[in-house]
DNA sequence: ACAGAACGCGGAGACCTTCTCCGTTTTTGC
DNA sequence: GCAAAAACGGAGAAGGTCTCCGCGTTCTGT
């Protein structure tokens, strides 16, 4: 069900164009990139950008899927190098990672982990929460994760944890240092 | 040195009511709203509100210092109700669930406590470190709180929980969990 | 190979927002 | 009062989103 009917040529070429210019435009200045300039980018009218991709978020959803679904084949290689707590948080940390690093991946993600609406069940979405929950229920087996915490928490908390780095100067160092705080908890340990 | 010079009679009218404006767009529309609407609203020109206000952050911040004031009032009224452990926790939900609540309030929050830029020394973020600081200094002393963990750092931790329960569709519910969550770990209490 | 139908293209233009500039009006100090 | 100083206001430039529809390209059947 990828495409029920072929795409007319000229289509398919222009899409893979708006594609190639978007993902430059949204490495360039972020998820804001005005969308005329992407279609002039692409060499095609605006109205051809509006008709393939009518939203800002679709546009940025096909631009990074590829990046997505690397991050979930991550996650199962991972889970088969490690044990599966620490496999939970080394995914968590390239996840957050990349986050910060791809501009406009944050954004992304955040929407495809929102309750709101709901009628949206993305490609990004499902692949995202695919690998989550794979990952959690390996961890919830082995008695690694709270048995109360479910995989959409995790994957919010981890957007949380991206927001949290991204107000730090260096986002880089503060990473591993959210993430461990939100894994081991603020208390002390008595 | 809250104001050098007293402002124009015609100055201090409208600088008011541009206020006044800000203040119920920003409920109605988010932190979005329309600059030249909140003019029109308050009845003057845009370039008026320009000039008192020359950034949407700076009418953002001028339109909430009270609200921001009022938290970081409740901080010190907290402290002398509870124990420093209890205090912070509570602190924090109120001032999480502020973020989620007053549309607009988040942003502003964000923004004051990131170190980007770094040159601008906030109101709104000055009185809010404040206020983190003594209870978390408190906290400290009592032992209620990971000694490796800075004032700043719980701050940005707030925000990041307001973000991850923003992406849920009940965010009342998930604050307090979510904050929960992130102080006592991840990982189950062995 | 060709005609006609079907499909997709493109870019002008309507509409919105931000932000500036400067002639005009209000206030103030004397 | 009056002149200087301060502030006003709104037109308009710049730049963004998104739609509409006449026109060009591609596909399909024979």
């Amino acid at each position: 069900m990828t495409q029920v009917k072929p795409m007319r040529a000229d289509a398919r070429r222009n899409y893979e164009r708006l594609l190639k210019a978007a993902a430059e435009a949204f490495a360039e200045h972020g998820e804001g990139a005005s969308l005329d300039d992407i279609a002039k980018r692409a060499g095609v009218g605006s109205g051809t950008l509006y008709r393939h991709f009518p939203t800002r978020q679709a546009l940025l959803e096909a631009a990074y899927v590829g990046r997505v679904e690397a991050l979930a084949r991550r996650a199962d290689v991972i889970a088969q190098e490690r044990p599966p707590g620490e496999a939970l948080w080394a995914w968590l940390t390239e996840l957050t990672e990349g986050m910060i690093q791809v501009r406009g991946l944050k954004a992304l993600l955040g929407s495809a982990v929102t309750d709101a609406g709901s009628a949206a069940a993305t490609v990004c979405g499902t692949t995202l929460k695919g690998a989550g929950e794979r990952l959690v229920h390996a961890a919830h087996a082995e008695g690694a994760l709270r048995k109360d915490v479910e995989p959409i928490d995790v994957l919010r908390l981890a957007h949380g944890v991206a927001t949290a780095s991204e107000l730090a100067d260096d986002e880089g160092a503060c990473i591993p240092r959210y993430l461990s705080l939100v894994t081991e908890g603020l208390l002390p340990t008595t």
